[in-house]
DNA sequence: CATATATGTAAGTATTTTAATTACATATTA
DNA sequence: TAATATGTAATTAAAATACTTACATATATG
């Protein structure tokens, strides 16, 4: 479904948030995604848009969340993520003087959409709080490698 | 998940293939599909490679469908064009030192990994006969718009 | 057998999307 | 008031997509 990988930097930083107490500053973010503080700054602001997270100016500023992890699902995220249709459909509209060209687009959005049904439920079932702990189950098991 | 187009031209390629009687000149598809034949060509030639049709050269050459539309699923077509992960991963390696940046990707690749066996179930029970039925039941409604 | 019309594919160009960077106004702590 | 944040606009760079040109090869048909 292009797009590109602002799902994943969301996630990235809403986990961060959950783990680290205070607030978390732009750079220090961006030092774990290892991208630029602009960009980190732009992603948090629309994770501010959608109340996720709550932002302080100032010297000791930074992000926090604005919920407890358990209380925010990955599909609040998709929803800041998503496009139009779940592919992309044609890049010029397809020939409306052909009967396959002028109704191929409105059956896929429906194909499409469906499909993005699906995706929203399952996503809607996992919190933020499952994926801090599979994170944090991953450091466990790599900190203790012959235990059990 | 980002990606291009070439799922929902794949699909109109097909569709057109299973409504026309005959080889279809990349030409011709291209006229329904508004891009370049040779584009047409590329995409009818990875279709061909996965066996779902076969193309002929010469003057009155094209390309057929290789088995019939019940036989098509739009499962086929999804694995032809899907990415490496369902949604892009971070443009850049995630910091190694970071307990979340080392741990991230992998957990996100797991949930990535199951939406995509969603979709790819829902796909695997869509043939192209269902979509081919889909585009002749608008274009009959378009026809008839009074009709009932 | 020559012509017209296909496919197959490489190579190059253009466009669009994404990502990264620079710059600076504003806010807040100490 | 100095140090360190955020917020955002504007620019540049890079990468992904789409488009086009060119030409070798194949085949039906007159």
């Amino acid at each position: 479904m292009r797009e590109s990988s602002q799902f994943t930097i969301m996630v990235h930083v809403l986990t961060l948030l959950g783990k680290v107490n205070g607030p978390v500053s732009s750079k220090f973010i961006a030092g774990s995604v290892n991208t630029n503080p602009v960009m980190i700054r732009q992603i948090v602001g629309r994770l501010r848009d959608a109340a996720l997270v709550e932002t302080l100016s100032g010297s000791a500023g930074g992000s926090v969340l604005s919920r407890s992890p358990e209380q925010i699902t990955l599909n609040e995220v998709y929803q800041l993520t998503k496009k139009e249709t779940f592919f992309g459909l044609h890049p010029n509209e397809p020939n409306p003087y052909c009967p396959v060209g002028r109704n191929i687009q409105a059956v896929l959005t429906g194909v499409f959409e469906e499909m993005d049904q699906l995706v929203e439920v399952a996503f809607s079932k996992i919190t933020l709080a499952d994926i801090i702990l599979q994170v944090s189950q991953r450091e466990l098991a790599r900190s203790e490698p012959l235990s059990g």
